[in-house]
DNA sequence: TTCTTTTTTGGCAAAATAACCAAATGTTTT
DNA sequence: AAAACATTTGGTTATTTTGCCAAAAAAGAA
């Protein structure tokens, strides 16, 4: 692995670990139907909204999602187009696991 | 956010978790090309052995790859073949992210 | 202006992750 | 059987991540 190479797995890996979370993910999913407000994460999930809005950061941080202040509200876009193919995968994967270890009975 | 749905991400997060790690996404992008074994990771990513192998548990335990011992060595094969077209997808984010940035210039 | 609402920021403690070294395991070679 | 090789496991330490609370910011309403 050289300098460049490192470099760029090390950005992709960025991408990943900021979806690489329960919450994260679930909201990214939530913003491939359309944009959100934070107040609207906040009601659904059940943690404190200033986590919501670290998660969200970390989100914008990697390139996934992108904001606009309207009023007094935030307001979430996705900015992948992928992300529904994207999570098809993660899920292709847990399928998979699931059939390997149901081999075994 | 129900417990269901919860468990749901949580499962996916450990999947994305396990390839959020430069070492552990260039294993895989290597890996789908077809098998190696533990040694050639070793040859070409400076990091003591145990690491490697310990991120090969990494992969395995998320059901990403699997082993198979032949005499002293272990190979690992890729579980999924959607892997470079998630990655495609990572790809995109960084590109998009890159071109949003330029657009300040 | 003051109060209220919505979101972000700063700080802190707990938990998880990563990398190293040393030791153990399993396999082939001598 | 002993030595050599390839990989995993255990243990330790440093770093990062997570989530809460309190406080700050920004906007609108009273």
């Amino acid at each position: 692995m050289n300098p460049k190479e490192k470099r760029q797995y090390e950005a992709r890996a960025k991408v990943l670990k900021a979806l690489a979370h329960p919450t994260r993910l679930w909201i990214a999913r939530q913003l491939s139907d359309g944009e959100h407000c934070v107040c609207e994460f906040v009601d659904a999930v059940d943690v404190d909204f200033s986590t919501i809005s670290k998660h969200l950061t970390v989100l914008k941080e990697a390139g996934i999602v992108e904001s606009e202040k309207r009023g007094k509200q935030v307001f979430y876009r996705l900015k992948i187009p992928c992300l529904l193919k994207f999570m098809e995968c993660v899920d292709a994967v847990i399928l998979a696991q699931i059939e390997s270890q149901s081999e075994f009975l």
